[in-house]
DNA sequence: CGTTTTTGACCCGCGC
DNA sequence: GCGCGGGTCAAAAACG
């Protein structure tokens, strides 16, 4: 791609920095060292139920404890305006209506159409099935983009990035105007049809940071790491063919993997969900409604997932 | 052989 | 209406 290379000396590094990018950042809030910032989008919540019963969880967990000290802290207080709101609704019933990713077998174009209908908007508005009906075949298959709002901005230190429940697959890059970083695009391949996306940059402002943007929501369960290596070779991104990629962001790929270890007993698979799931949702929720500020979907996906942590909290607690 | 990456082309949204 | 820039598609190549 000659515009691509055109971008300079840095091009063919930048290749492999955004390879090394690609397992994401997940696991960077598990990660004490991490310097994940949330950046363009105000967090919206961070429930008070959650935070008053998660203090055992959490000290199971102290890598997540260090964390909640500072992210969940500053979640918690940029989500207290949405305090009064959230205590009016009843997590069981958010649960009922949020269910809808199981079946998403339609598609993806459709379900894409479907999950973001243009200029619609929300408040417990239901999305119109077969509404908005394009003039042609090609016209159905882009359409989305800009009018998608469900997205946050992380930016995160390329050390953070080795790892990633998820599986991403690369689908584009582009070189952006005025960067001189290009932009990867990712779509989840964890599950067929899942709607996530991630898009992944190179800081202009510190090149030694990431600026990973998450669109959608991923449309199935979050897939553990016993499953997720119970997979083929998913996760084990090939190297970057360039041979010119002494990157050293690509040692990172390369170097820690993905760092998955298989369960040793079936205890520890389930804590190991359990703080998947956990730092799923944290992530999950600062996608939700970023820019429905209060969009009834936000609050909806918001206590389903928590109320699937706190089912995976009791069976652990169940477990011991 | 299945999956992932690369990359040129295409399409759409938006600003002018 | 036009052009630019960003996002996605899809075929080919690479990888394990």
């Amino acid at each position: 791609m000659s515009e691509f290379n055109g971008n300079g000396g840095g091009g063919d590094g930048d290749d492999g920095d955004l390879q090394a990018v690609v397992r994401g950042f997940n696991n960077s809030f598990s990660t004490c060292s991490s310097t994940a910032t949330i950046l363009d989008y105000p967090q919206t919540c961070f429930s008070p139920l959650i935070i008053q019963e998660d203090d055992l969880f959490f000290s199971s967990f102290p890598d997540l404890l260090c964390e909640r000290n500072t992210v969940f802290d500053e979640l918690e207080e940029l989500y207290k305006p949405f305090y009064p709101v959230l205590n009016q609704l009843s997590p069981q019933a958010s649960l009922s209506s949020s269910v809808s990713g199981e079946d998403r077998s339609e598609p993806e174009r459709v379900q894409e159409k479907e999950a973001f209908p243009e200029s619609t908007t929300v408040a417990g508005a239901t999305p119109v099935a077969g509404a908005a009906p394009s003039s042609s075949p090609l016209a159905v298959k882009y359409k989305r983009r800009k009018t998608q709002h469900k997205r946050v901005v992380v930016e995160v230190a390329a050390e953070s990035l080795s790892s990633d429940v998820w599986a991403w697959r690369k689908y584009g890059q582009k070189p952006i105007k005025g960067s001189p970083h290009p932009r990867s695009y990712y779509r989840c391949s964890s599950s067929k049809g899942c709607l996530a996306r991630k898009q992944v940059e190179r800081s202009q402002t510190d090149p030694q940071m990431f600026v990973i943007t998450y669109t959608a929501e991923h449309c199935h369960g979050h897939p553990t790491r016993k499953s997720s290596l119970a997979g083929t070779t998913r996760h084990k991104f090939s190297q970057p063919k360039s041979p010119t990629s002494s990157d050293p962001d690509a040692s990172i790929s390369a170097g820690s993997g993905c760092s998955l270890s298989p369960p040793v007993t079936p205890l520890l698979a389930l804590q190991e969900e359990a703080e998947q799931r956990l730092l799923d949702e944290a992530s999950k929720n600062s996608i939700i409604g970023l820019d429905h500020t209060c969009d009834a979907m936000l609050f909806d996906d918001f206590f389903s997932g928590f109320d699937e942590l706190d089912r995976l909290t009791s069976d652990l607690a169940y477990c011991n």
